[in-house]
DNA sequence: TATTGTTATACTCTATAACTATA
DNA sequence: TATAGTTATAGAGTATAACAATA
């Protein structure tokens, strides 16, 4: 409470309203995106692990279970039964890596990919529906500001950071 | 971006990078926040959840457990649980309510307002080090809109609010 | 009969450990 | 011996249901 923000011992003597606290705003507009974003992955086998798995094989490629588990921060346990239910639903194949016979590559179905498209579509009216009291200018600061924050926050402490792709690894080619 | 124009099918296609997504970020930014101040509360009965309890008895005064436990949105059954091992602590006490012989109020000891301040103290810190890359300027500006965000989107679905720390349960990542 | 708070039980999610088949 | 993936088991956290005391 040295500096500029606002003194919060006296938020606990005083009773300062909530909705001054970071960590209330934060988790207030994290979780009504989380559950708008639950919402729209609703039927999507593992919610949104599961989309998380399509997007990314999709956007990046073939990829290993292990290197998906830990790229989405997911234990490879679960990893294995969060495919087995996509692979269930026609979303995800499990295909053998020719270079290591354990491994197995997972790739998105055509289904899987149409499943995807549809599923960004709706995630982007979530993003909307929570930023909805911003105007067109307060948004893109917002989230200009939210990014940066973001990005620092990542750089020093990635741990299961869902996606952390550098684009120079990103294949352009994969469809 | 993703917002004003989003091209989404294209993200999916080409593999935008992440960080430009909304919930991404969000994700990252209260994660972060979320294990710094969980690890400010760590030796806190409840952890965060039991400093919401004192903060909210010692700000709006005596509560009973059921009123507390929905403002905070936890099950009356996890409270009682909670209040034990807080009032194991010597931080909060239970007092029967003169108006109604069946409830409990709920009030911080002197020690629990003790506790409290230092743990605000903390979470002061927690808050300034996720906000790291801001200038103060910025800082204010972001506040101000995450705010405006968070109060309409509490206005809209005020559910469960208070939980502000805990709930990685909802899903890690919901890009 | 309904409500406050407690207790006991069951369920969900996740992590831990053991197993196989490869390397 | 180490690694990729699977399976079975155990643990934490949470919700459900039954209970006692009071309204």
């Amino acid at each position: 409470m040295t500096s500029s923000t606002p003194d919060v011992s006296a938020r606990a003597a005083r009773g300062t309203p909530v909705e001054a606290d970071l960590g209330w705003a934060l988790g207030v507009v994290f979780r009504r995106y989380a559950k708008a974003a639950a919402a729209a992955l609703d039927d999507v086998p593992g919610g949104p692990r599961g989309y998380q798995v399509l997007a990314t094989t999709n956007a990046e490629g073939p990829k290993r279970q292990l290197d998906l588990a830990s790229q989405l921060g997911v234990d490879r346990t679960v990893m294995t039964y969060l495919l087995d239910d996509l692979e269930k639903a026609g979303l995800v194949q499990r295909q053998a890596d020719p270079a290591d016979r354990r491994a197995r590559l997972i790739v998105p179905t055509e289904q899987g990919k149409e499943t995807l498209c549809d599923l960004e579509r709706r995630l982007t009216e979530a993003e909307q529906d929570v930023l909805g009291s911003l105007d067109d200018g307060e948004r893109m600061i917002f989230r200009m500001l939210l990014q940066r924050v973001a990005v620092k926050a990542d750089q020093i402490d990635p741990l299961r950071n869902a996606c952390t792709l550098t684009d120079e690894s990103v294949d352009p080619a994969t469809t």
